[in-house]
DNA sequence: GGTGCGGGCTAACGTGTGTTAGTTTTTATA
DNA sequence: TATAAAAACTAACACACGTTAGCCCGCACC
């Protein structure tokens, strides 16, 4: 199977990984193809595969860099002596913060996932799943308490989730509204409403 | 230059439509063959040509429906006598609305748009830019009238608009909530906050 | 100064794709 | 029932794709 290591930071696989990156965001992962990403790296199709052992495998080494991520931070916000409202808070701020520090990662592991192949592709959904169940358990938990209005979680969360799913403006908005202010924005909108 | 006309319901083009845009979502447009949708109408793929014009013009008619009709949409909330805030609830539980109904048709527009070819692709981004525009307006006039708060109204656009379009699990909770207390709790979010 | 090898190159293979051409079958109408 | 149009079929084309095979250059190292 294949293996999902990281590379070691400047070397040309990661080079190439970060430049699939980008492409695949911009066109989407089946429609950019290898010759492109060579020539954006500079080289000739083939020389790629000196480097990597396939489209897939730098799809699936996207995804799950972003997944182990984002499931390590929630292991910690967990851990944290929050109320479930702050718990609500620090998982958005990190999602925001993460998509504006590492755009073509956390939009290509959103959107083109479904593209990988098995069995990575039913371990990635799993660890998706597992993610969305620990964050409507918060919300759950949060109603419980009182700290969250009374609300279908999943319904929630999905939103949330959804909200911070990446499009095209994010770059374009971030560069108006700094990266503070637009986590700020967020968090004041799924706190506490649009209503003045 | 292709026409975005609709055909008459019940037609073979309009089951090939449905059948493609159902397709187009579940495993993307360029993961989609012709071969592949005309097995799942029951047909060889050179015959879908007796119906359509290509695969391409299959997606430009799915995305422009839609488009038109979130279009045809804001111009009736415009000109509506509603406060501000109310014409977001107006549009909000609109996109829940057509979501729920035109799943397909709805998360193809919003997903796989990128796939058009020229000259339709610069139209379409144009429709879409426009809309998002329209929406920030109603938005910006509402803080200016003290209906909503101060914030930024291009990421509380971007952010409404995402939370909406699509995951695979709209479906899996509209069978658990019904699809208007699916409704109530995104006004209830996006309005209000999670608070208590 | 030879040598191993990382990393680039060219050429090509096999496959799957969207689409067309040409033909036959089915359906509707007179 | 005859006939024309609609709609299905088979066969094939041209192309783009991911990937492999085999080669060659230049650099580090004994």
């Amino acid at each position: 199977m294949a293996k999902i290591k990281t590379s070691e930071p400047g070397s040309k696989k990661e080079i190439i990984q970060k430049v699939a990156a980008a492409l695949f965001r911009e066109k989407g992962f089946r429609a950019t193809s290898m010759r492109e990403l060579a020539a954006s790296v500079g080289i000739e199709a083939a020389s790629l595969y000196n480097h990597i052992d396939g489209k897939n495998d730098l799809l699936i080494s996207i995804c799950f860099k972003v997944a182990n991520n984002f499931t390590r931070k929630i292991s910690e916000v967990e851990a944290s002596d929050s109320n479930m409202l702050e718990k609500v808070e620090l998982l958005l701020r990190f999602h925001v913060h993460e998509m504006v520090n590492d755009y073509d990662y956390v939009y290509v592991s959103d959107r083109e996932w479904r593209n990988m192949e098995e069995p990575e592709l039913t371990r990635y959904r799993e660890m998706r799943r597992l993610y969305r169940r620990r964050f409507t358990n918060i919300v759950e938990k949060g109603i419980l308490r009182g700290e969250i209005k009374k609300l279908d979680a999943n319904t929630a969360v999905m939103i949330i989730l959804n909200s911070i799913s990446a499009v095209d403006q994010w770059h374009r908005i971030v560069h108006k509204v700094s990266a503070k202010d637009l986590e700020d924005n967020m968090v004041s909108i799924f706190i506490d409403g649009l209503r003045k």
